[in-house]
DNA sequence: CTACACATGTAGCAATCGCTACAGGGAGTT
DNA sequence: AACTCCCTGTAGCGATTGCTACATGTGTAG
């Protein structure tokens, strides 16, 4: 692993630890070990380095969720209720915070953004159709995966979608 | 309306524009037609400001969602296809944004961002029960609505929720 | 050994940040 | 007239921002 694929592993860390808004360089440099002089070097400005940072959290991407689940496709009935004892540990709070960061600057109209919020968004909806015996429900459940976690992040305690 | 209320309205609509994480002190008072001077005066402290900015936002709340809608309470079946053909236009794009944006503080626990989450999204839900014919549904319509919203900005085009 | 590309540390720049000290201006009260 | 209270402009502080200039190290190819 190439010294700039570690810093890149550091500021993907770093971001979902403190969220897109609290990005700085010298800060996120000290996580990684270096210094802000190197992040600039290796990814261009800072960016780029966010850039590279949540590239590899969408790579990364459904991995942690994976590994929770037993393998292969199940109904509905089944995956949910999984899904929502996992989502309610907290475990993939900073997850669900990123993703509400990045698509609230997609709404805004931020070009990069748009692509990592497209394409998050798709990879969990490609990765909950494979896990479907009915694949064609994934759009729905997702929906109603992202707007409970929404409700949950406000506070409010919205009933798991369910099949 | 007090001077103070008067920045209060332009705060809120700076926030709104921009976005909470483009808040700083000085462009929001230029835009308030102040200065940053004024602001910390009458709220304290930036964050006195965004507080009041954010509270003013959750009480003017659903007034413009109110005026695009025929008055009284529907079922479900009419009034998400005319829910739908608002957001659709993205007149609403914004506000979204900003309750992602501090839906996503409170996810990461800044307290504030807590109580105006809640607000933001409770308001939204008890609008919705007053709205609906069947108000028993308003919590799983709320949720189809803000994951709808989510997968929206994701550049997601999922089915909105239906009765 | 030399040459050259990659990588890094030090220092600092101009800009912006939130915030504050100080000096009033203006209106109302005594 | 003197005093008080609310409001505001000017100026600036110390900190942090993203980024860069310059010098240097380090490893490899010729």
């Amino acid at each position: 692993m190439s010294v700039k694929d570690t810093y890149t592993d550091a500021v993907a860390g770093f971001i979902l630890e403190h969220g897109l808004g609290a990005v700085s360089l010298r800060p996120m440099a000290k996580a990684a070990g270096t210094s802000d002089r190197m992040l600039v070097y290796h990814f261009g400005s800072k960016a780029g380095a966010i850039e590279a940072g949540l590239t590899r959290i969408a790579e990364r991407g459904i991995e942690a969720l994976e590994a929770l689940l037993p393998p292969g496709p199940r109904p509905a009935t089944e995956l949910m209720p999984m899904l929502e004892g996992i989502m309610r540990t907290g475990a993939f709070d900073a997850s669900v915070a990123l993703l509400l960061e990045v698509t609230a600057l997609s709404l805004r109209g931020d070009a990069p953004s748009k692509l990592i919020a497209n394409r998050l968004a798709s990879d969990f909806r490609d990765w909950l159709a494979a896990r479907l015996t009915e694949p064609e429900r994934a759009a729905e459940l997702l929906r109603g995966i992202e707007g409970w976690g929404v409700l949950r992040g406000c506070g409010l305690d919205a009933p798991f979608p369910t099949g």
